[in-house]
DNA sequence: TGTACATCAGTGAACGCGCGTTCACTGATGTAC
DNA sequence: TGTACATCAGTGAACGCGCGTTCACTGATGTAC
């Protein structure tokens, strides 16, 4: 949209998407603000009037990421509204989805060794979809008498662990090491076997 | 061991442990050869006489660190004889253990971006201590009934997955994104209730 | 509507840097006789 | 044991490169009158 009114338009957004490409393609480290700014058709000094340095276009990637992730989990949560058992499994598949679509912002998030404390807007997005997390845990972990009810922040550590550790080991590229299995069947027989521990599901299957 | 022997002794390993010092500080990218040589006190070409070059040294950590990684489970796994209930708590320990203790071999091995295939060796290891944790999940799926188990695999996948996410988010850097418990309580009890899923452990708290 | 000026997004050249790697070398060690 | 030679681990200088970043600039756009 306005792809020459001002002098670019918006060069801000399309150099951060021109760097999630190049970070989803080259890895963590692999991209370079000159490459992003050549791929947004503009010159090696440009982008230093919109981001103070390199890093700062990092943390951008990263904040725009955790929101469009919180977006999606919160999207994910409600739309399995039925039951709190449906909407937590909506949110496991969301959380996987994620990692597939969005490579660049999933890289930037999570790999890229920025710390989710760098500013205070990435604090405020990446603790968003966290609650989103929390909270998906513990509605339905209401479901159980009080007396065996997880803490709400350990189920929802669990859950998030296998979900992070099959992205990684299973769903992105480190083309080798693969498993038998997609990571789509591994995070639903995961979680599955996980809450029938916890007594949230039939032990029958 | 023989420091000054021959020109430096053993200049090939002291590399390695050079870069792996260095690879755990600062990162998958962030390691240098030119580094390395420094911080082994040779000139800047001498590593070039032992690697064909800086992915040749990320190659050699990764291998020596799927070497330890299998005997660390290995040992756990025997460690824990006893039961294979027990052998196998073991090696979910030692996995958490050996991220700790080694970092630098964890980067090279999960975060450099190295395909577990880019050469035989790399692979051979890789694959052995793979197996520790098939062979650990086998057996102990073999107290259940035959109709109640789980493929072999697809268990000992969900075990790594979330051993290995329990280590990337909570017990390794990214400063921030903290959770209230400790990455072996988490550990522990969610490898727990997931046994439990299973029939592996009394419903009973 | 037209002119003068302020703003500021983008340019292009340049910088210093450190990197990975090569190359001819040197000098300590190992070996043959 | 002593000498001559081969080996080869490490040197130091040099390379080409691309990076992040700066800086004086320019020229299109927005604004005041």
């Amino acid at each position: 949209m306005a792809k020459r009114g001002y002098h670019h338009g918006n060069l801000r957004q399309a150099l951060v998407e021109a760097a999630l490409e190049l970070i989803a393609d080259k890895g963590p480290q692999g991209f370079t603000m000159a490459e992003a700014a050549k791929q947004a058709d503009v010159s090696a000094a440009a982008p230093y009037r919109h981001f103070t340095g390199r890093e700062d276009l990092i943390i951008e990637m990263a904040r725009q990421g955790f929101d469009l992730f919180a977006d999606l989990l919160e999207f994910a949560y409600r739309d399995g509204q039925p039951s709190p058992l449906a909407a937590f499994e909506s949110v496991g598949r969301a959380y996987l989805a994620f990692a597939r679509k969005h490579p660049g912002h999933y890289v930037a998030m999570f790999e890229s060794g920025i710390s989710p404390n760098a500013t205070r807007d990435l604090a405020n997005a990446c603790a968003r979809a966290n609650q989103v997390l929390v909270r998906a845990a513990h509605d339905l972990s209401q479901r159980l008498p009080p007396h065996r009810r997880p803490p709400t922040e350990m189920f929802a550590a669990h859950v998030t662990a296998m979900s992070h550790g099959i992205v990684e080991l299973y769903a992105r590229g480190i083309p080798g090491a693969r498993s038998p299995y997609t990571p789509e069947e591994l995070l639903e027989t995961g979680i599955g076997i996980y809450l029938r521990g916890l007594g949230l599901l039939e032990p029958d299957h």
